[in-house]
DNA sequence: GGAATACTGTTGCAAATACAACAAATATGG
DNA sequence: CCATATTTGTTGTATTTGCAACAGTATTCC
């Protein structure tokens, strides 16, 4: 139980905390939905697994909006203001959630936790690491071409593992949902930058030049 | 002084805190642009006025990448990881901005501001708003069509405004750049939508069927 | 009030992309 | 280890979109 939100608080006051935040954690498997609009307060902190906020619009085309990984937050409070319905937020591999009701957070502890303000702190480090990722994939997706989302993505990922050599975290089939483009498109565009040599790739494994 | 970031706070203790946090108010006129990649701790809070997040890529295309309004954050640590040199922070109106060091908010202030927590709780909820916001625009970039795209919008503003007639909130020449299509095409699709009656229209205002 | 500037609106055409359908390679699960 | 599902890779064609160029209409500024 120390995930990202408690870092840095030992786990005994950790223990005291959950009882003062009136917290709770739920497991989920793989492919179920995680409750996450049930009250405006509440906050969810994903400790472990990975899920997948999915849109299904009328025609029934399915569209991953945002992947969740472990310390991701989620929220009524964060969620995008459109209709409910079309919403869900599918596990992808078995999930450990926290969740805790905001206004506990945000309104003074009556209890006095000594630990109230670095938790405060962990949140406010958490969220706003949400928004970078929010802010990368919006970089991303503003891109006119597939040629250029697929470069601005590199370029992501050439400054996170640190080299020229670089090795997309994801299917190639995952890839094209992140970026918003059709994947046979998205493949054939890789194949015309090898072309001209702007790249070198063996499956997910890419040389930028 | 008393934006969004301060709402809760006296006049009086904000004075007090504004030094305890080392923070500055810079003014920039329209077209100016704002310095904010100066330090990694340095947090600017958009107290009035308005701005926009301009990549310029190496062959001279501009794209907003975001829009920010009154109360909205910026900073080194909110900013995606790419390269520094083609993003810059224009002023499209004169601004006022409040800079102050992130360091000092996280960590515990040592004369202890009676407001420290207010403050922190100000500023996430300043963050939250602008992760919802990002989502928002994910939710609506993510579409694959620009017929897709502008229902989303549509659709959002519709929620927003409360209200099947709804009034876009910039220009169509704006709205073409924030959903990131050719404004000729998008023009050419709000024709569309107009002639097999999914929407009226005049100018900015518009009627959802 | 008049000139300059931005915004709205339109069209033909070229280019990029989605769609569909398939084959081969690789992982996965019992 | 075998069958099955998933991922990777390819191509032809129809559709969508971007680009360029233009005209008319509001708005701003002096």
């Amino acid at each position: 139980m120390t995930g990202p939100l408690f870092a840095g608080i030992c786990d005994a006051d950790v223990e005291k905390m959950l009882r003062c935040f009136n917290a709770s954690t739920r497991h989920y498997g793989a492919g179920v939905d995680i409750p996450w609009l049930e009250s405006r307060r509440r906050i969810g902190v994903l400790q472990m697994g990975r899920a997948e906020l999915i849109r299904l619009d009328g025609e029934g085309n399915r569209t991953m909006l945002e992947r969740l990984e472990q310390g991701d937050v989620f929220g009524e409070m964060l969620r995008p203001s459109v209709a409910l319905e079309s919403l869900s937020l599918q596990c992808t591999a078995p999930c450990e959630v926290l969740f805790i009701d905001g206004t506990d957070i945000i309104k003074r502890c009556e209890r006095a936790c000594v630990h109230h303000s670095a938790l405060v702190d962990n949140l406010l480090g958490l969220i706003a690491d949400k928004a970078v990722r929010l802010s990368e994939r919006v970089e991303v997706l503003s891109c006119r071409s597939i040629r250029a989302k697929l470069m601005v993505y590199f370029q992501l990922l050439q400054v996170k593992q640190g080299g020229a050599r670089i090795v997309v975290p994801m299917s190639l089939t995952e890839l094209a949902d992140y970026i918003c483009v059709e994947r046979s498109a998205m493949m054939r565009e890789l194949k015309h930058m090898e072309q001209d040599g702007s790249i070198e790739r063996a499956r997910r494994e890419i040389v930028l030049k």
